[in-house]
DNA sequence: GTCTATAGGCCGATAGAC
DNA sequence: GTCTATCGGCCTATAGAC
């Protein structure tokens, strides 16, 4: 009944993939060029320094610009960050609905296409996940007020899975508010982590989160299924 | 085979539970009473708006003071952050360390004492765990290479769990990577969400993780046991 | 150990030429 | 749409009285 080896994890690897690109923002088909060229470039310096230590200069000189060029694109630094996470929002919001729409009608499978669609977005923008996940705080009353509604329709998506899938039998979850802040933690911990692992590819990722989900929600199949799996068990971790 | 009902969730409450201090601190004998009321009141504001955000004269007005005064105390801004980071990383580590020592030799007593103690070390002080866990980017070069330290001493002693109860038997670990990091983030989110939650206990919400992180770590009792309290199903989540 | 006064610098944003 | 020049304001930190 021993398992297989399981390699100890070291520190994560200082750069970035080399097949990901940092600035990567999702098609945004209202905005013009130089307007999608500040909110990549903004994107990149508020995710790594936070928006209140990104000055205007620091973001023009990411584009080759002085800083008052940046005012024909945009009203204010605020209205950068406001677009920025609107836009995100608003991106991980239909997509999350998007996957749930194509998941069929069983909670497991929807379940499933939740995290596996958190995970993926988190990998392939994982700046703008950050930026819209610790930067909200920025915002004026107005916008937060949006993102807020957001965060609650989203929320209600996985509530409404998991209560299906509670109700139904098929999981077993004994404390919705914990279940769902570690369901929602895995795709943070995915756009933080992603970039600094050469070496896994992210729907490989996303699959390894899935499996955990399934865990966390209690489906019954899950703990055979995976220590099966014991010739795949090495890993290294940061 | 169907579940007991389970609770919509509905978003956090706006308020602190009454029955917690918001600027608490661990007990610091090594310093003034100056310097301890300094660094709970900036704890409080780096925890909200974070350190760039947080000026010297916010910091002073939380203790009736002018902002010069508190250059008696510290020698400079980032002084404050650095001692404040510092000291809750060697509180963290410490206590960790501590849970895992009297936690007897068995991996799955051990990988409890680590979850409980870490959601419980977030609960008591929530803006000490917020802010060494955000605002670390600040630090100068040298003190972030001891928090770099720390956090990699940490991770190990997880780890180091995780491969004895996977290589006993008693775990059944996949991926060790998202398994260590789902687990890290459930001492986050306690640290964000419970003190808005005014109606749980810390002790009982260590023990919601805990059964939690049995099922991540593949825990092969985990399932039944849980889903045998249906009783205990109905749950309110933000 | 707290205050007032202030230095010196960087910030967001505007004006206006090209 | 980009530039240079610049304004007014807020920031960290220091000087020095009490």
């Amino acid at each position: 009944m021993t398992n297989g080896p399981l390699q100890l994890p070291g520190p994560p690897s200082a750069t970035w993939r080399t097949d990901l690109e940092p600035d990567a923002l999702p098609p945004t088909p209202e905005l013009t060029g130089g307007q999608r060229r500040v909110l990549a470039a903004a994107m990149g310096l508020f995710a790594t320094k936070g928006f209140v230590a990104s000055t205007t200069r620091d973001i023009a000189a990411e584009l080759g610009m002085q800083a008052p060029s940046l005012y024909n694109h945009f009203a204010s630094k605020d209205a950068i960050l406001e677009r920025l996470v609107l836009f995100g929002w608003a991106h991980a919001h239909s997509e999350l609905l998007s996957a749930l729409v194509h998941a069929g009608s069983s909670p497991t499978a929807q379940l499933e296409a939740l995290v596996r669609t958190h995970v993926l977005m988190s990998c392939e923008f994982p700046r703008l996940t950050l930026v819209i996940g610790t930067e909200t705080a920025h915002l004026a009353p107005e916008p937060l007020a949006i993102v807020r509604n957001h965060r609650q329709a989203t929320r209600d998506l996985l509530a409404q899975v998991l209560r299906r899938g509670h109700d139904e039998g098929s999981f077993h979850i004994a404390h919705l508010r914990t279940t769902m802040w570690t369901l929602a933690a895995m795709g943070q911990s995915a756009a933080v982590q992603y970039p600094y692992q050469p070496e896994i590819h992210a729907a490989e990722f996303a699959e390894e989160f899935v499996a955990l989900a399934l865990r966390v929600a209690g489906v019954a199949a899950t703990l055979s299924s995976s220590a099966g799996s014991d010739a795949a068990v090495d890993a290294q971790a940061g």
